[in-house]
DNA sequence: AATGAATGAGGGTTCATTCAT
DNA sequence: AATGAATGAACCCTCATTCAT
């Protein structure tokens, strides 16, 4: 009987964490870290500032807390994707998707937050070593790896590519891609705004492929073939 | 006599106001805009708070005048690469290489700039538009499209490219890469690292292989036959 | 049955009471009255912040509570020590010692509760009349007028000290000994140290003056003449 | 010309710090170290928050300073009153009388200030050494220590004198002599108060004087002579 | 009787900006 | 044109105390 409501204390405290959470990350999303202060992140939250001091020791500690809940969501989508069953290009572009959306939700707060927090925790980038952030920026960019890996296994992507450099371009190129989506306002077309930048990158990812060649002939082939079954059926 | 040097009044002024927007580079780009001060700055340049506030009226009022400072030289340093005489690969690896040079001085001051900047100066993305830096970056990013277009006009890649997704892969690959040179620190090899990012999107541009296209006109060619003899067979 | 042990629940919570105050006594000691949090008195105690108001309604009445056991504590072996079979240079010596004990167990916590206490409890040494701090410090001052007293009435002592001025010098010069026996680190040597602060003034005490002296000899003649007077007178 | 007036700012700013010295000084002596706030001290000193903290660091760098000041005044005037023709005695009571005027001035404010520094400062007596504190103290009791040992020069004390207990009996009495005097409002009395209090110290010092005991046997053998001669006169 | 989450007034401190010199 | 002392609003954070459970 009482375990029933065992965990009820400990998800009440949950949930003012969370709720504390849910108020700074909106925050923080439409001011910028700075701009932000603990008081109206606290009156947002509904507590009072020396709650949310209870629950974070400091207005820094929100960003980790923050970006922890952020990646495990991204990590957490991302390996639903991959237990799926796709072939890798459309793995590819499920990722992608799923970083934009959860990139540019609240106002792009994501990319926000990595760059308010570059700032206050780290006093130079060679130092970004260790940091929280950059653990979960390493785990999370391995959902990357692991599926062009695959798909090399799977025989769809060259083994001879750079695969540090493509992650460059696919991460980096998705934040582009996100700030040009706020620039337009085009996350109606996000889908086929992916894939104009994820092709490219599946592209050169086969190309020049050797197989497709033979392919296009043989199709020329059966075309020919068909016309002439036609022919001869019509000239029957 | 200083009468001698009528304009050397100005000079001085130009000089000083240079040593202001020195010494800022320097500190944003070491401890972020958040954490200089004011005081710091004025030290650091040698002058009194209250001169640099004679310059600037404010310290946000730096920002710009920082990042005008770089896009200039960006865009000034791009304009000479386009004027000589090399092939459009060439050109984007330079360009690259140019772009990385400048974004990884000063301890990445550049990124950090941006990033800080986004958060003081805009209060969302999609307000971003009309800008300061808004409209550096769009003169700048027009180095990009500039050279491919002249690539097309060349015949050195395909007309039906996505321009924009491919901008954004590059100027976003770049940014990432230069994070993971920084990381690594592996500035020494900038110029292959450059090539491993800039080569997947020129493959990319180029592809179909020139190889295969004349085999697709081909087999068009065979089709069209194949389909007017069906024609011909039916319009019996 | 809990009935059985009908006042064990009283004597619980004076068992509360009293860890709550050792507890105090200890991080006071410390840390300073100022530098301890009610929290962490609580959790050193091993109860709820909550119980710690239930017991005591501030942080401010720890102090007459820590302060009456301490001055209790004092009085009670005072009052062994005066029972005893001492003579009254003893007795001093005995106090003193007892004092010093006393005074500096946990870390010197009665000075600096004293101190801390003077800073909360008064806003001014004139109205510290009347206060509990005073009323402590009245009775157990006491003793030492009751040991000079008695000295006087065993003849061991003047009657015509100033009484006032030696305890200021006894209490103040114990006082003094212990931030010295602190600062040498000397407490092996107390007992000798405690002897060497108590002995002037007990030789300020007691006869003979220094006037004393040339008076004997001066008696001494006299008796001398008289005694020559009267061999002249006997030998007549 | 302008050398006239050199010093004149420097002498401007100096005057700010004295009087937010004079405010601070003031209200720790009324209220104590803890209860007083940056903000009353600033109002009392007619200056904003802000340029009391451009004057000290913290409220913290307070304390040094008065004590600093409260030293070197202490130990002007002790130094003065060694540079004059007193005898031994008399410097005594002149330094003591000099030690309570100090101390008791702003409503005790110097004891408080250790007392409360004590527990700002340190985190423990042991400490104590090497602190600012302790630094002054020492310079400053050096003045007891200097007189006792040219009264020994002088003869006018005994050379196998305890300095070190000495010490903390004049030091310890003078404070705790303050606090009666507080207590009893009775610093019209002052001077004979410290009279009562080292005289003690004084006779002490002296007594008893190392003739007088030899004498007294010798006396005591004179009187039996004599004695002894009437006796044989009685006899006859 | 005991808990500990919640409170919120108030603390020390910072810093961009102003202005008399 | 240059100075730097002065400003004061606003910041982050602390902690004794309360009260629903």
């Amino acid at each position: 009987m009482p375990d029933a409501v065992a965990d009820k204390p400990s998800s009440r405290t949950a949930q003012r964490e969370s709720e504390i959470l849910q108020a700074a990350t909106h925050l923080f999303g439409e001011e910028g870290f700075h701009s932000v202060t603990t008081r109206k992140i606290a009156a947002r939250a509904g507590v009072s500032e020396g709650t949310l001091f209870n629950y974070f020791g400091s207005k820094n500690e929100l960003m980790p807390a923050i970006l922890g809940r952020i990646y495990a969501e991204l990590t957490e989508n991302a390996t639903r994707i991959l237990r799926g069953e796709l072939d890798s290009r459309q793995r590819l572009q499920k990722l992608a998707e799923n970083h934009i959306t959860v990139m540019s939700r609240d106002n792009a707060l994501f990319m926000r937050m990595i760059q308010a927090y570059m700032n206050v925790d780290l006093k130079g980038y060679t130092q970004i070593e260790g940091s929280v952030l950059h653990q979960l920026n390493l785990s999370y960019a391995w959902v990357f790896d692991v599926t062009v890996k695959e798909a090399m296994a799977r025989g769809e992507v060259r083994r001879d590519i750079n695969l540090s450099a493509l992650r460059d371009l696919y991460f980096g190129g998705l934040e582009y891609l996100t700030r040009t989506l706020f620039l337009h306002n085009a996350f109606d077309a996000m889908s086929e705004r992916v894939d104009s930048v994820v092709e490219p990158l599946w592209l050169s990812m086969q190309a020049p492929s050797p197989a497709t060649a033979p392919d296009l002939e043989d199709a020329c082939r059966r075309v020919e073939a068909a016309a002439r079954k036609l022919e001869k059926a019509a000239g029957k």
